[in-house]
DNA sequence: AATGAATGAGGCTTCATTCAT
DNA sequence: CATGAATGAAGCCTCATTCAT
């Protein structure tokens, strides 16, 4: 075995456990949020020691930090996949919205840990930009502009402020959910109604917006 | 001055005491987030000693909730009186829509702990439940049902979703401005956009909405 | 009415509030102890503001002060009474250990406030020396050293010790009936018990107290 | 140096924390009371941090329960074995007296608290049962208990009542040397005085009783 | 690298006391 | 004299972080 594998063996290990305490403070921080949290409870939950913590991170603040980017990496790595395959600026939209809701849906602790933590930590952290999340909203942006140029959407829309607009109404919903575990609607209704809500809002031609929609609903089931 | 005129004047002090902590209360949270607020930082913004605080206040908690309570009271009774000179409900929720965002802009102290500590609040506050904010919710459901009934908004919509989505999409956006403390565009702009992509999306017939949108502006202009 | 009956109505005023106090004090004291009980508490307890309590003690350590001197004039008083009228240091001693047993039941504050706030007050009041306990202590010391002048109890007692003894006795015996708020056996019983010991105890000829001891019970039946 | 050793070693080094703080907070509670003695004097004393208290004791309460428990076992355990090597009741009651003073003399600042937070404590920790105590008293019932089968004492006096009695002649006796620091008379003889006093008050015959307290005299000079 | 006992700064809260009315 | 709202000093306790092992 040689150096280099050796070094590689130790990064596994160390990666193992780099994980494993973002994970345990996943569930943490969205069990009791940032404050309540103890940096004791995250290590009893990730089974290190309390020290071990501070092998693989700055503080406190840096574990909500790396736990935002690896998040959210995955994250923005799977809706750029689900996105990607497909064509019309209308089915990438309503992909969006349906996998956003998924993702809450599947990874409830993350999903609170970002609508709750996010935006405290804006506040107290001042000088971390996230930059994973202006990449995720960027996608809805990049569809919208996609859908004007295709001259699907009106143009005088603002995909910079419809980003935000969309990603608002999925979160405030899905926050909704996550905070009152329960619901009185299924994911795919929310989801087609968000999206319909918005491709109708943003369209050009009503008609060929209803087209689309239907179109892929037959591509489909074809 | 009779003893009714002296408890009236003493309550006034009181409540002026009251008001006062909120107020101070309400910049402090803002500025630093509830956690890292100092009740002692809010005795000093208020001009008080740290333990009058307690006499008006069970504990700091107790300052967030009333802050709440006392602002959405407010915020609550000036929405409605906005929204209830209006017939049609398109021009209802145009007007919900500039008016939260025109609230939130010359009110951008009570929009961030709206926005962050709201979220934080029914996480370390399991028993509170904010109905005030429930009920500022509901004015937008209350809107889109009667929309459904006279026909303008598509039925199959479901008003306990389009009042979360439509109240996340403003509060998004408006989070983006109070947090980065500038933008890209105007509130009227972003206001309008929302409001009709909303409008849009909802409309059983976009003509007639257009219609209702354009007949606004008409008669406005009369 | 001249000056002088108007300060002797002022003081009658005042003296009835003081008392008012005092006896507020006792019972709060007694419920909470010294350090536990709030002024404010003694204040509404007796009926006037917080800030009246001022008006007639320097502060709350000389409200216990007071309360000791008052109570404590009252109770030797009453001993002194008691066993004035008696002859035989026999009759006296025994009267004194039924007469303070009886004190304390029917006075069960004042009791509790002596056992348990007496021994703390003497540590966080150095300088305060509680004199009229101290009389009361002689009570005892007299008592014996007339037993022994007439050759009733052995020379060799030291009457200082014996004041401390008894008195113990009888005060651990009342704490436990006070603190635990039931006994097993009636106070006549503990009287008896405890004054025949310590007379029996002290005898310099154990025929002739018995002869004191029933001669007394035998004046009594005539 | 194995794994056992290494536990054992550190078990050692918290037990010697551990009772290094009981030591500190005797002391200072015995010079400031329970309720002016700070956590942070204790610690100081004890030579560790604040917080370290905390790694040892639930809270300021639980160093004073704990600190009556570890001294009451010492005591209790100590007692008994004074008391078990005699035969005699009579010799028994002598020894409890004499040692009780001793004990009083040698551990001034424990003596302080068991009398003046003792009785605290029963006030403001309503649930705790100090057993230790009961225990100890019980020495004293049990000999009188054995007096009273072998006809050395009147067979009508109750046994949990003598026990108080006696603890309270004592403990009321000891109670004056702690406070005022110096004493007319010396231990032996005070404890003399006071268990001959017990003695021929409960003496069944007071010759015999004569007769055992010469006894021991006797045989201890042979 | 891992541990977890120890640290100690700092905040929320209480409550005796004051003083303007 | 009486009031009681206001004061602000002070202490218990928590918990993020360190460091000797």
């Amino acid at each position: 075995m040689n150096d280099h594998s050796l070094f590689a063996m130790k990064q596994n290990k160390n990666k193992e456990k780099y994980f494993r305490i973002i994970q345990a403070a996943t569930r943490v921080f969205a069990r009791r949020g940032f404050y309540q949290a103890k940096v004791s409870e995250i290590a009893r939950e990730a089974k290190v020691a309390d020290g071990t913590i501070y092998l693989y991170f700055e503080n406190k603040d840096d574990i909500l930090i790396s736990l935002f980017e690896e998040q959210m990496k995955v994250v923005l790595q799977n809706m750029r996949e689900q996105v990607a395959g497909l064509e019309s600026p209308v089915q990438k939209l309503e992909r969006f919205a349906l996998c956003h809701l998924r993702l809450i849906e599947q990874n409830k602790d993350m999903a609170e840990i970002i609508q709750v933590e996010l935006r405290q930590s804006s506040k107290f952290m001042k000088s971390y930009k996230n930059e994973q999340f202006a990449e995720y909203l960027d996608l809805i942006a990049d569809i919208v502009r996609a859908g004007q140029q295709e001259g699907l959407f009106k143009k005088a829309i603002l995909p910079d402020l419809v980003k935000r607009a969309l990603f608002g109404a999925l979160d405030e919903l899905s926050r909704y959910w996550v905070l009152s575990s329960h619901r009185k609607y299924d994911i795919e209704t929310a989801a087609k109604q968000i999206s319909d809500t918005f491709l109708y809002g943003l369209a050009a031609d009503s008609g060929k917006i209803s087209a689309e929609i239907q179109g892929k609903r037959e591509r489909r089931l074809r």
